[in-house]
DNA sequence: GCATCGTATCGAACGTTGTTCTATCGTAGC
DNA sequence: GCTACGATAGAACAACGTTCGATACGATGC
């Protein structure tokens, strides 16, 4: 039997890595099962790298996550930035809230981690700025324009989270759809007692079947009505 | 020297738990530092006793984790019935969402696992109900009493954790003040081109020393204001 | 009194994670 | 050819969630 090499004999390869390259696989990993698939093992795997490496890029999995982050977060304002623009400032804030709520509800481990991250140089600011600029085209103080964006983004971000949330297993793997995993809820809400639960009854149909997207539309209706009310408009 | 004896003669006392005293450290630990604090091994030298005994009351950390936020979303609850009923259910819906954002804002760490917990034995249940009753004395739709009570929800959680992030380990030392670590931000964003940034520049001067309560209030504002627009009040 | 059974507890161990340490490779500049 | 430095990597560490097997305690049946 020959010896065993140490080193096999063709050398194996030092992968070569760039930021780039480790925030997109990190990205992917995020994609694929959320947060808890994104370990620096498995990232250095797919990156045909040692562990230790991706330390020379990040100082922490916390950095890793803001940066990743960040990074969708810029392809995001990309799709905003290249929306058209209307004639009515708010018809704008809502085609920018409802892109924004897509790019979320694409990525659910997205958003948990917007918020954490209101970095100056980051992509997060110029978000807030895009949505800003369209409030100054209403007649509001400078209070108002300020507490209108966090609304937006509030409405925007809550929902997501709200509804992005990973549903169990079950419906992940497919065994059981969406539909019926809504109508479970439904049917254990219909054995309530009606005289303790009004509320419950009444709305268990609208519930049963309930489409994620017209729920984020109708708060930011609301909202964006409140603020036309306010400009005076 | 006295032999040693394998267990001290006084015998070491066994712990004796209940759901109950797991459940008030947890929370405790929670409140302390957050969900990174709360650890099986922390957890069991608080409760005097074993890493392995609390497996007996909870499966995993996730249903521990459910179990704490259901437990302190109960005191919430009891709060918000507790409170006074107005003529003008929009009064009593604004009441209950500040008393539940106040709840949220003393436990950080309890916006991030308000909405991933919608059990249906759960105290998070009743407590849609309890805003949903709000909802019956408007005019509305069944769909319009379902989006109002989850955007109110949307608006409250998701200025919660937007707002009740921890903040960084600076201001927690209390080395650096809150209106300082403002300030720094304030500061980098006036440096910004006014060109680029003029919406960012508009409202640096609110947004430095901002008050969290005002924001989160005055998105409440228009949400409550939309939701009166929609039931023609 | 004694065996029995289910409840409740505990220490030790396992596998995985983020992170650090130390050593090494490869190339640009001299 | 040598050096300095940017970049990579394996091995080790502490801490975490979780599991396992053993064991104490109290009530029950005889």
């Amino acid at each position: 039997m020959a010896p065993q090499q140490d080193r096999p004999r063709g050398g194996r390869r030092r992968a070569s890595h760039s930021m780039e390259s480790v925030l997109t696989e990190a990205v992917a990993l995020l994609d694929e099962a959320g947060e808890p698939a994104l370990t620096f093992r498995a990232l250095a795997q797919r990156l045909g790298g040692g562990v230790a490496s991706i330390y020379w890029y990040v100082a922490s999995k916390d950095e890793l996550l803001d940066r990743a982050t960040d990074h969708v977060i810029g392809a995001a304002l990309a799709d905003i930035e290249a929306l058209p623009s209307h004639d009515d400032p708010i018809d704008d804030l809502r085609a920018m809230a409802v892109s924004l709520f897509d790019a979320i509800m694409e990525r659910p481990w997205l958003g948990a981690y917007f918020m954490r991250n209101t970095d100056v140089q980051g992509n997060a600011l110029r978000l807030y700025e895009k949505l800003g600029q369209q409030t100054l085209r209403l007649d509001l103080t400078a209070r108002q324009r300020f507490h209108a964006v966090s609304a937006v983004v509030g409405v925007v971000v809550g929902s997501a989270i709200d509804l992005g949330q990973e549903p169990p297993q079950e419906v992940l793997d497919g065994a059981v759809g969406r539909d019926e995993f809504l109508g479970r809820y439904a049917q254990a809400w219909r054995e309530l007692d009606p005289a303790d639960f009004p509320f419950v009854h009444e709305i268990v149909d609208e519930f049963d079947g309930h489409d994620d997207i017209e729920q984020f539309r109708s708060a930011l209706e609301l909202t964006l009505a409140g603020l036309r009310l306010q400009a005076g408009a």
